[in-house]
DNA sequence: CGTAAAGTTGAATTCTTTCAAACACGGTGG
DNA sequence: CCACCGTGTTTGAAAGAATTCAACTTTACG
């Protein structure tokens, strides 16, 4: 591929997780009529913010390894975590409304991110993109609405339930799980700030989870041990959740 | 205007709240190279459902006039609010993702709404709408996510204050309110499925307010009087919400 | 091996829910 | 015009879920 086309698509063509990314229905066309578009790759360290709530950020990002969190710090130093980000989902365009970003992005493992720095030129140039990346917030808004209704209604143990199989659902979705297992990055602090619930609570309950056999953690890995039980609890059925 | 050009901007010219809807850019241009599209006017008596949650709703729709909330109802009984939706405000687009709709559109008061039936055509007509639309969509789901942060982090009184202002919030932009007062169609269950609390529990925190003459309520209408104890309650500048 | 970060435990407190009953109000029909 | 009915609002008392605070233990890591 002549090197005036590495952009979007010649980047696009090697990424791992092109089949969960916004933009994959524009891959089946020919590359050779993609213009070359200011995109590059951006690698975080673990602890490392890829922008802060008040930043004024103009780029669009979307993860291609690793784990990211979402969160807003409040003045009474209250923290939430809107939720996690996995390989193949984007975030930033929120920052394109005017106005500086109303949360930050911190990862919480080594990880990539693609970076397209320009999206006015990006959207007129390929104005489909825009039904395809609002399929993809369409998709973040549902997963939000569940996590709403959740925390707002719905028991410490039940929320927990929700919350872990929703990752583990998310993760299936991208073959990176290992059958019941799967890498869980997120220490309980960052849960209870998921949920809206405190880490003595948090704990509390993860442990009657592991007494009641239902699951086990691992240095930073979880094994859902009884899915039927969790599952009953969390009260959702994720077929709801279909890939992009 | 030729009866064929009766379409999508058509309407929309006659339409109040054309400044608050997500097409809004497209009305600039010369209304005659719009082609005719199939956008309808429906209108909805108070209680009546626009389309219930498990349908599989193909449309996608503007509320011209009155006041929708958007419901989920979960087997156990319990109902969650997820918003109220405002004149100029779009719904229904979630439903585009594969399978049935997750949750209801229910008119709080005679309401109009205007109903675009066909996406795939509209979009492939006019593809910079999709842009306009994931706008539309980030905003929305910067709205879900402070309430997702009120919810998850802070009392009932907090909660609830924020709630009001941020209705007000939003009705000004429309030129909705009255200074600072407004009318109020939900009643103090509707309040309590938004914030996720008991109706006892919401009639005593408003009662509270009442007492300390942050507000009063009065046939459908409700009076802020004291707007600098109540927002400072609410915690939230809105000004991080402006208008699309 | 020592320090910082993360996880665990108990007891007391607080906020919200639950349950049950009473009240207010607007609309309808006799 | 009044009695009646349903919906929505108000009130009290007891129970429950989650928080707070403070201390202790374990794990990770240079």
């Amino acid at each position: 591929m002549p090197s005036h086309l590495f952009g979007l698509i010649g980047l696009c063509l090697t990424c791992p997780y092109k089949q969960h990314c916004f933009c994959k229905n524009l891959l089946n066309r020919s590359s050779t009529e993609i213009e070359s578009s200011p995109i590059k790759n951006v690698a975080l360290l673990a602890k490392q913010y890829l922008y802060r709530q008040g930043d004024m950020n103009e780029a669009l990002f979307i993860l291609r390894e690793g784990w990211i969190m979402l969160t807003r710090h409040s003045e009474d130093g209250k923290r939430h975590v809107f939720r996690s980000i996995l390989p193949g989902e984007l975030i930033g365009f929120q920052n394109q409304l005017r106005g500086p970003t109303t949360y930050s992005a911190i990862a919480l493992i080594n990880s990539i991110v693609c970076r397209i720095s320009n999206i006015v030129d990006l959207f007129s140039i390929r104005p489909e993109l825009g039904l395809c990346l609002a399929s993809a917030l369409a998709c973040d808004m549902k997963l939000t609405e569940m996590y709403l209704y959740n925390i707002a209604h719905r028991s410490a143990q039940e929320r927990l339930a929700f919350m872990l199989l929703e990752l583990h659902h998310r993760l299936s979705l991208r073959g990176l799980n290992n059958g019941y297992s799967f890498k869980f990055p997120l220490n309980q602090e960052d849960i209870a700030d998921t949920l809206g619930l405190t880490v003595v609570h948090i704990n509390r309950s993860l442990q009657a989870f592991k007494e009641e056999g239902l699951l086990q953690i691992n240095k930073r890995e979880l094994f859902i041990l009884n899915y039927t039980a969790i599952s009953s609890l969390a009260g959702t059925d994720f077929k709801i959740f279909p890939p992009l």
